[in-house]
DNA sequence: ATGAATGCAAAGGTTTTGCACCCCC
DNA sequence: GGGGGTGCAAAACCTTTGCATTCAT
């Protein structure tokens, strides 16, 4: 249903390098956990490990199915707790709503980007434009503002250059 | 809970000069209903004059609740269809997410804005700034894209510079 | 051992839907 | 008169929570 793939085209901006940080999220996890006296458990881990390797935007929903698939023992509500959890780790962040109005996480990338939704293909593109990001920072701070982190969402259409 | 006001300063953009414009909302619902072979009940009267005398965001929770003091003979399964209805005649849109998750919704202004977020305060700013959407505009047109509209939400902090 | 985490089921909350009745066009 | 609209209540969903049990540290 939620895909990021490329309608018709190659996506503006290329994954990280590497593909993994230089910290795995293994590390950032356990720190996070030992900070707060949190615990690492199977199924954290597990849920972490299948959240995490998304490469784009997901739906609780569509993670509680897959989570479900390969381990049915887990629970949707130990799901939901963990993505909680791993949001506040910093591992993930909500990102911006599907059209039906639901929730959409992403794994937290160091890299910022936009997103634009395509009204005729229903994909979405993540791209990054420096003169974007520019004119808002100014533009942010003009207005006495400091800015900590945005949500740039463009409804647009690819297919009408075909017609 | 949910407002847009003034943070200590003023809104960057004021509301447009006349507070309404030319065509009045009700001539637009009346033209959109007839080309849909729609028809407008009191009910659907009625919500629609609560839901756009909101002069920002609202929840449909909220807007359901002041639909029932005014009119409690309108059920709350009448006022999602004609939200969903306001929508559809472009008189309402979606707009972004509270920060509890919840559809927020907005009158749909001629003139368009960004939104801050202000993370300090809570409360929610309207901008508008003509470099961002040029640049906007810009960067959609050289990826092949035709931009509709687009939703860009900064989550800022207005305090800072206070101390 | 002890406090955190989990599973389960129930509760909570929001939004949708089925259906009989109503009423705008 | 006929098809759209409404109210009501039930259903469908999604998400959270209480509690007994399990488990990481």
């Amino acid at each position: 249903m939620l895909k990021t793939a490329p309608c018709g085209r190659k996506k503006v901006q290329e994954p990280a390098p590497t593909g993994e940080s230089l910290d795995s999220w293994e590390t950032i996890l356990t720190v996070f956990l030992r900070e707060k006296s949190l615990r690492l458990t199977d199924q954290r881990r597990k849920i972490a490990s299948i959240a995490l390797s998304h490469d784009s935007h997901f739906e609780i929903q569509e993670l509680v199915r897959e989570v479900r698939k390969s381990h049915p023992e887990i629970s949707p509500a130990t799901v939901y707790r963990n993505v909680k959890t791993l949001c506040e780790a910093g591992l993930l962040q909500e990102t911006l709503e599907s059209r039906s109005g639901v929730t959409l996480y992403e794994r937290t990338e160091s890299e910022h980007h936009d997103h634009i939704v395509c009204l005729d293909c229903g994909l979405i593109f993540e791209f990054h434009n420096a003169a974007i990001e520019k004119a808002q920072t100014k533009a942010i701070r003009a207005m006495g503002f400091f800015e900590t982190r945005h949500q740039h969402v463009i409804y647009a259409k690819c297919d009408l250059i075909k017609k």
